[in-house]
DNA sequence: CATAAAGAGGACAATTTTATCCGAATTAAA
DNA sequence: TTTAATTCGGATAAAATTGTCCTCTTTATG
């Protein structure tokens, strides 16, 4: 469905939020041993995602990443995505047509949309301050 | 979403039976040639679909690829991407974790499954015969 | 200012996926 | 029985993704 690098990506967001909500920034290697990733891989992501806006970083002794408190709630998983893997998981065909078009659409265009709008608006909708809190409860995980 | 093999292994299965539809064996040739897609590489793919009996294989002069007329309409698009793909798509993880596990589940795992369990209803509700008949009325296209 | 602790970014390596090629096996038909 | 038309399967190559390493730059602090 998504990428390695977009799978780290969202889990990264979702343990900055967490710790940017308790005022604490943190470093890559952190990050890695509490999402279970290779360490160099999510900073390249890490970086990724800095540029798309989607966390802030803070270079320097005693830097690292964080988000801006206000922003928590208001970033969506399908900003991570997209920052990553791109719109084609929204916007491209199902079954790999060079677009997904109305008017020449593929055999499984009908049905596919349906599935793919459910998908988008699922992403679209879910915003980080809520897993992060999830997340603090206990109620999930990041790793294993 | 789905592998370049399995749109490939999508693609070509739904013109397989719509020439089975009409009695007509087809070769690795023309079916690249009418999905758009490179002739080794499908060839390689329609082995694996022979393999795990989604398309039979004649061999030998007038040979060619072919599904048997009262298969068509049993035979799921779940099936292909199964035989390709693997289960992944309907069982895995969305964030990645080794397994997604009702009793430690990720922090998406909620809003996850209800969109894989689409998913996974749309692939396997739609059959061949469907899609196929839908080609052949022109309503759909293979390529481009 | 000097130093140490960070992220940034480029080069490189490993792995997986995608794609190509060619010889062997199979079979219908001349 | 020979021939030509086929699929099958292994080896190989190219490209994309995943992953590592090392140096440069930035910045808080003594
Ligand atoms: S054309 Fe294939 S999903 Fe729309
Ligand atoms: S645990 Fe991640 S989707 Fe179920």
């Amino acid at each position: 469905m998504f990428s390695k690098a977009c799978e780290y990506g969202i889990r990264a967001s979702i343990f900055i939020a967490l710790n940017s909500l308790e005022h604490r920034r943190v470093g890559p290697k952190e990050i890695a041993k509490e999402i279970n990733s290779p360490e160099a891989f999510t900073a390249k992501i890490l970086q990724a995602l800095v540029r798309n806006n989607v966390v802030n970083s803070v270079k320097g002794a005693h830097g690292g990443f964080e988000i801006d408190k206000k922003d928590i709630k208001t970033i969506m998983i399908a900003d991570i995505v997209k920052a990553i893997d791109g719109d084609n998981v929204y916007k491209g065909c199902g079954l790999g047509l060079h677009e997904c078009n109305e008017n020449k659409p593929c055999p499984m265009h009908e049905k596919f949309k349906l599935v793919r709008a459910e998908l988008k608006y699922m992403l679209e909708s879910t915003d980080l301050e809520s897993l992060a809190l999830d997340l603090k409860l206990g109620d999930t995980f990041l790793k294993v």
